[in-house]
DNA sequence: TTGTATGCGTTATCAC
DNA sequence: GTGATAACGCATACAA
């Protein structure tokens, strides 16, 4: 015969009955040492490398697979070292579920891509930034899929893992101002989808959350802060933008108030090269608290944000559904780190 | 009732047979205009999302997955821009065999964690360095799935997906003879698992395969040119490396290998700090020909691998074992490229 | 401790 | 273009 042996099969030829064997690879039901025996020996002998999960799966409702859905490119995902992070503390969290992370993405450009409406999932975790992902909720919400958002937008009694973004950029915003800092510039993340760099029009619409909370609790500070966006989390792009901010030395802001760390590496970056000393000359504040491989010596001033433990939280809800429990939304707080690159401002 | 609605649910209530409806589901047969709309209709009526894809995929035999296994830390292997642009090209390269990617890892640390053995995959695509992923092969190859192994020790018959490491290296080699230099150091990746930095013993047993390739490469053009290991492809491993490396200023190298761009980008740090001029006081190349971010002026020697096209390569092995074709094992070529960072010895 | 019976939800095949 | 039938391979409730 040429295909692959069931579990009946090794059933047969140990001499015991289906579930008997079944039982003995689920280990659900003590069974005797003899028939284990002989059937592990059976299996051996037939080449049974173990239940089939596809069937194994239908029959008790569960895949053990959570999907994960990227808006971007995944490759641009996971130059995010935020999301990486996170990525590693959901993986670290769905673990003990026996689950494993299914990446997916939220628009499916080829025809037949997998999607969140074929793939044989669990439960899903969007990772949002805009409202893009609005269909993707509709989609797993009508399949009756137990649904997580990370940092997006999500509806009515979706569990949501947040963080204080607005708070936390206050703090640091707050350090600036009793350091003496009068004129800042803020340096976003992208205002959308679009992610166009330039400056930022005081009444502009910004789609994406965490771009608007940060940018917020700056101007709580600073009201009058003037803002240019990055286009994208890189140190390339707050090098990009330190250049524009650090361009006209009759009107250069004493402190830069960074988004993201990477930001505030490139914009560090910038300083030195226009001649600038950190923090002397002019205070630089990033965001997430991530090691910057290369920013040494300086040790950004910035607020910390537990990132593994974001996916932590996600697959604890997660998990929580999956077992009919009550998922709690969480709202995570940054911690405030001063570090070498801000101080008073020059007199 | 309380229990999600089936097909036959669908069916019933459309006034058509199961399989009529499967078809308008499928669409793999043609359906009359009305039918179809009734079974649309009654799906909508009975808030029926689509087929359970846990069924469809056993009756199929195909869940439309393939695993990824990695050997380290998910977080750890997304730090490595050059696996994150393979990822990306793997994407890229199954999503239109409508399969989406399981991240998983070599050996659960858990108890019950998801493996190469529970999981519902069609395939499998081993990222390997070491040969820690012989069990993942045999696990992989006992249930009969197709495989493939980026960069590592496959067995036999097992396509892979390779590079020239050791040639490309010897065209840096040999580029930075050209030049005159003489007095050679190479920082290398990890030499196994240890993944302990220092100096290389002559007579080292190493156990990655991209570090003995390289390596020998080097040595191939300066045999005796020493090597020192770095316990990661970081900058700040490179910056580290490179401090050793310029210690000495009476028994320094006039050009250091390194195996990787964020090595070299490291290294160049290095000399920065060590007050060298580079290229006019020392060399450096790296290897991978990625972006790195915030290296900016400067711009690598390096070799040009395409990352991307080994995630696409491995993932067109898959198609083709999926479809019962042969798999081809590919060898890439790396293209050298002339930066800035290397340039005349100095005399 | 073991065996029997049933169904998980779908789709391929074939006949009509 | 549509419908009947038969698996896909397994795990569980329950009886023995």
């Amino acid at each position: 015969m040429t295909r692959r042996p069931t579990i009946a099969d090794v059933a047969r030829t140990a001499g015991v009955s289906p579930s008997t064997a079944s039982v003995v690879f689920s280990g659900k039901t003590p069974v005797s040492d003899a028939t284990r025996e002989r059937v592990r020996a059976a299996a051996a002998s037939l080449g049974y490398a173990g239940p089939d999960p596809l069937a194994a799966s239908l029959r008790r409702g569960r895949s053990g697979i959570v999907g994960v859905v990227f808006e971007e490119h995944l490759g641009a995902a996971f130059l995010d070292p935020v999301k990486t992070l996170m990525m590693d503390g959901l993986a670290d969290a769905v673990a003990p579920l026996g689950a494993g992370l299914l990446l997916l993405r939220d628009e499916a450009l080829t025809e037949n891509a997998p999607t969140l409406s074929t793939a044989p999932i669990d439960a899903a975790v969007l990772i949002g930034c805009s409202g893009l992902l609005r269909d993707s909720l509709e989609l797993v919400r009508a399949r009756g899929l137990p649904v997580v958002v990370v940092e997006g937008d999500a509806g009515d009694g979706v569990p949501r893992i947040l963080l204080d973004n607005r708070e936390a950029q206050r703090q640091a915003a707050d350090h600036l101002r009793r350091l003496g800092h009068r004129s800042v510039a803020i340096l976003t993340l992208p205002l959308d989808a679009g992610r166009r760099r330039g400056w930022v029009p005081a009444d502009a619409e910004i789609a994406i959350d965490v771009t608007r909370e940060r940018l917020a609790g700056a101007r709580d500070v600073f009201p009058d802060a003037v803002a240019y966006a990055a286009a994208g989390s890189f140190i390339d792009e707050g090098l990009a933008a330190g250049r524009v901010l650090f361009a006209d030395p009759a009107n250069r802001p004493t402190a830069v108030i960074a988004q993201s760390d990477l930001l505030a590496a490139g914009v560090v970056r910038a300083a030195e090269e226009a001649g600038l000393r950190v923090p002397a000359d002019v205070s630089i504040t990033g965001f997430d608290g991530v090691q910057v491989d290369g920013l040494a010596p300086y040790e950004l001033t910035t607020l910390v944000q537990a990132a593994a433990e974001k996916g932590r939280a996600a697959g604890a809800a997660i998990a929580a559904m999956l077992e009919d429990r009550e998922p709690a939304s969480i709202l995570l707080t940054c911690t405030f780190r001063e570090g070498s690159t801000t101080g008073p401002v020059p007199s």
